[in-house]
DNA sequence: TATAATAGTTATGCTTTATAACTATTATAA
DNA sequence: TTATAATAGTTATAAAGCATAACTATTATA
């Protein structure tokens, strides 16, 4: 079917077709993808995977996690803690504000998500090698502007 | 940042950095609202929501659900029982092959899903009718190649 | 200084999901 | 044909995920 054509007669029904169509399947892909190296691999939950990516790039409390990830700071902290007795994270107490508590990854949570990372790109690009050059583009400028509209975010 | 200059440097690994900050946020924020949608306003489940929106096109099984939605048959079977229950679904045993049921909606379950389909495309339209109409473009493109990518599956 | 706000934790229960055991029906293979 | 396997669906059970509310400790503010 010409998408062209279709996107002349009404973009926007258009635009939300494409929508039902691509974002919950390739989501669930992507859940299934997570599944598989986070739960069967490294045999922890894709939530505390999450969380582990989040801190990788720097620090992070409960609460910026809970508005991040949306969900309740009570359930990221039970989650914080089961990585803590894991030896994947370790909290440290601000001495400023002693309210916050300070997460961090421990070298082998350093380690852990750092391979688990590794496993998922390995398998993204594999998928992603199959396009060519200006495809790869397309979909890059597609989920950036996805991305913009949907939460007014720039992809950095 | 200048993405072009990214994607000439390494194209694969812009992917992934792209993948990873567009498609985990955007399905969050579609979760949301499914949310807002079926359980505040018409007090299903999401899960509910998408039985429905499957059975929408046409008829269908528990298995072929089970299969679309990665969900174990046991929880689609619960399921669809409560939806028969609140009257949006009914069930209908082949006559050929006597292991099949069929499911379909009830007048009641088209009028209940119709509405939900569209309160939903309300607020997508919304969205996207903030984009000019060729970057609604790129999106759209982006988002079939990616479905083809990720899925070998096409736009229809 | 009394009150409110913030950060985090713990306790509880509901919802979602997976696994396993089961029935009924149809396909297949000896 | 008959015994076995495969398929479709259901039910029971338990585990995981998640939200709400109640709580402690600390800091802000009125």
């Amino acid at each position: 079917m010409n998408s062209r054509a279709l996107l002349e007669k009404d973009d926007s029904q258009y635009m939300v077709n494409v929508f039902w169509q691509s974002i919950p399947p390739v989501w669930q892909k992507t859940r299934s993808l997570l599944h598989q190296v986070a739960v069967e691999e490294f045999k922890i939950s894709v939530s505390h995977f999450h969380i582990l990516r989040r801190l990788k790039d720097g620090s992070g409390s409960v609460s910026e996690l809970s508005d991040c990830m949306h969900l309740s700071r009570s359930n990221i902290s039970r989650s914080v803690n089961e990585l803590v007795q894991l030896g994947y994270v370790k909290r440290e107490p601000d001495r400023i504000d002693r309210r916050n508590i300070n997460l961090t990854l421990t070298d082998e949570g350093e380690v852990v998500i750092t391979k688990m990372l590794d496993a998922i790109e390995f398998r993204l690009k594999e998928k992603f090698d199959c396009l060519a050059s200006d495809e790869k583009d397309e979909v890059a400028q597609g989920l950036a502007l996805l991305l913009k509209v949907f939460l007014g975010r720039e992809v950095i």
